[in-house]
DNA sequence: CGCTTGGTGAAAGTAAGTTTCACCCGTGGC
DNA sequence: GCCACGGGTGAAACTTACTTTCACCAAGCG
């Protein structure tokens, strides 16, 4: 066993629900049952016995203790009363909508917009809640006084990737994005001291991106990492890890709203390096969008 | 005092607590000194035990049993989670955040944090308030029928246009996507009736995402605009025009809303392609997924 | 192929919550 | 003044909930 009585239960500011979520794919069989089951109905959960939720995840209270250990509780009841208190604080059902599930098969566009809507939008409301700013503060230090940025992904997340790179670009960073794996080898290798390497993987398990952040590490760089599970493989070989909370529901590995989560922590990334140093970021960021000008058509009017 | 043991036990609609004092005065005195502990602090008093609480009291956890059942409740336990979330409720309204507008000089991050939520949060929310399920239906139509589907986009919007192309392609589509404006010209001239332009322009006054889309439709080609601006001159050139709302404000050019957006329609238009052929689309899902498996490493866990 | 190792539930153990009951104490009748 | 009487109360018995321990199992490893 050699556990250790507690697990950094350090920092989960934003929901509880969120936190458990995001850990859900680190805990074993059985206590993900508990886990999938608090995390759809937190209220129902709060209002059942140890017992009573052991039987209804098939398991034995003695995991149902694990799982509350698991997620930094101290016991049963505490995990009762604080999924209490989330499931009261969330104003939520505006009207009947589906929430967390699927489409339904059924659903007709209007539906489907007003489900995605809210998903991306939950996304990326939850990613900021349980976001911490402190390690954020610490990657855009890093960040402002890299000598070179590189930023890794693969797949859905290369676009954020890439998305990242252009945007410390635009306000003057030296930034490199690499779609090809071997580029990204061979520019890793190049880093150093004072270099700061960033890579993104929604799931925390591309072994592409792991191994090109290992080789920035040994290289001396400061690693930074962007996943939505902070117990997955990548925050081993992470000096920083950044977590999104975007529970991918629809159409699984359509990778929905985790790219907009993904971009919302860019988002905060880029404008607080860019609130750094304000003064040099506005000039770049006008230098370039006055270098697109001429590739602008005439005023925004037309069509009475 | 003769007091009937249940007060109806019924259903309290304002607080709990608001009801607990007004039956104060109908309590006996040790029930009294616990009710007084409870309405002075009722997320203390969840987190106690309930020898705890009688203790604090002064008195026996029998009385504190009866206190819950004059005040209809069925134990201590469900007393202890009614406050919880009571509690929890009622530190809610002080979410006095920076909403709209600009990030303000000073701000630290988690200032920052939060407005860039809040907007980008309200981006998506507005945009799906806006898209008219009709338009997206006639798109998703188009999509589905489409011999082939050319995607444009350029800065900014072209990482989008690059998503869609890669979601559609996921789904067994035949999209494409040109980072550069020659060779997208040089596809767009072969496009013809049954094909599909798609020109993303956040501005929509994108000089070469116009000119590009102009020639799909030369063609015989359906052209489809996203666009903040319903009015811009790319709505010139299209058959169906889809807009976003974001507001852009942080940080204008930065694109950080806006990607978002358009994001989010992205994801209406391939979730609504997609439950158009659930079956093939899942399959092709699944088989994607399946291919990069290899490319994940093991276990999403450690750390004991 | 045996050895570890992590996951698991049964059972034992402990603590929390609930019920019972006798006692206290004030009240009112005899 | 004595004696029911009855609500209010806490001690103790009791039940249920929660927690710990431990042995087992299955998977991975040398």
């Amino acid at each position: 066993m050699a556990k250790s009585p507690k697990i950094s239960a350090s920092h989960e500011p934003g929901g509880l629900i969120v936190h458990i979520s995001g850990l859900l794919p680190s805990l074993s069989p059985a206590e993900q049952r508990v886990a999938r089951l608090v995390v759809s109905d937190p209220a129902a959960a709060a209002r059942r016995t140890i017992t009573d939720l052991a039987t209804a995840a098939e398991t034995s209270e003695a995991t149902v203790i694990r799982f509350c250990r698991s997620v930094g509780m101290d016991g049963y009841p505490q995990l009762r009363i604080r999924l209490a208190a989330e499931a009261a604080r969330r104003i939520e059902p505006p009207d009947a909508r589906v929430v967390g599930g699927d489409i339904p098969p059924g659903a007709d566009l209007a539906q489907i917009i007003a489900t995605i809507a809210f998903n991306d939008a939950r996304a990326v409301e939850e990613t900021a809640e349980q976001l911490d700013p402190a390690v954020c503060e610490q990657v855009v230090e890093a960040i402002s006084g890299a000598g070179r940025i590189d930023i890794y992904g693969a797949g859905a997340s290369g676009f954020v990737a890439s998305d990242f790179q252009q945007k410390l670009h635009r306000i003057g960073r030296i930034a490199f994005y690499f779609p090809d794996v071997h580029t990204a080898l061979t520019s890793a290798a190049l880093l150093g001291r004072g270099d700061v390497a960033i890579g993104i993987s929604h799931t925390g398990t591309t072994s592409d991106v792991i191994e090109v952040l290992e080789q920035a590490r040994t290289r001396g760089a400061a690693t930074v990492a962007l996943t939505n599970f902070p117990r997955s493989p990548i925050a081993d070989v992470a000096d920083f890890v950044l977590t999104t909370a975007a529970r991918e529901t629809t159409y699984r590995s359509g990778a929905t709203a985790s790219r907009l989560a993904q971009l919302t922590v860019v988002d905060c990334l880029f404008v607080g390096v860019a609130a750094r140093n304000r003064a040099r970021a506005r000039k770049a960021l006008e230098a370039t969008a006055e270098a697109v000008q001429s590739h602008r058509v005439g005023a925004n009017r037309r069509r009475a």
